[in-house]
DNA sequence: ATAATGACTGAAT
DNA sequence: AATTCAGCCATTA
């Protein structure tokens, strides 16, 4: 299932976003934050644009900090991103964005902006 | 080994 | 409020 061979940085990623229950989202900061440095955002985004389309991984459940789906210019992968969210009970608001304080997961982790 | 890229983020303009 | 700039770091070429 898992490509290949991959590099342990991918591996501890997709560890913590399977981690990630339904209904629920996280983003890549604090996945990257999960995994020890919150600096790796860009490296965890990579991570999953890696992902086969195979995976396991709840890839969809990982949005940016703003609660917004990121590649949004790649409409197929960005709209069945939306659409998964939205089965999974998701709710988007008026600009798409969704709220993390209440559908993040371990998002913030006490702290909110 | 070096350079370029990227599904990011936060601060600055 | 929206857009731009710069920083961070792992992966790929």
């Amino acid at each position: 299932m898992r490509p290949p061979r991959f590099h342990s940085f991918h591996k501890t990623v997709y560890e913590v976003v399977s981690q990630v229950p339904c209904g629920r989202v996280t983003t890549y900061g604090a996945v990257a934050a999960i995994l020890g440095s919150p600096r790796l955002a860009h490296a965890v985004g990579f991570a999953l644009h890696a992902l086969p389309p195979d995976t396991d991984v709840p890839w969809h459940r990982v949005i940016n900090s703003r609660g917004r789906i990121s590649f949004r210019g790649d409409d197929i992968r960005g709209m069945e991103q939306e659409r998964r969210l939205l089965e999974e009970g998701i709710e988007f608001g008026p600009d798409g964005s969704v709220d993390l304080r209440r559908f993040g997961w371990m998002v913030g982790l006490g702290k909110e902006r």
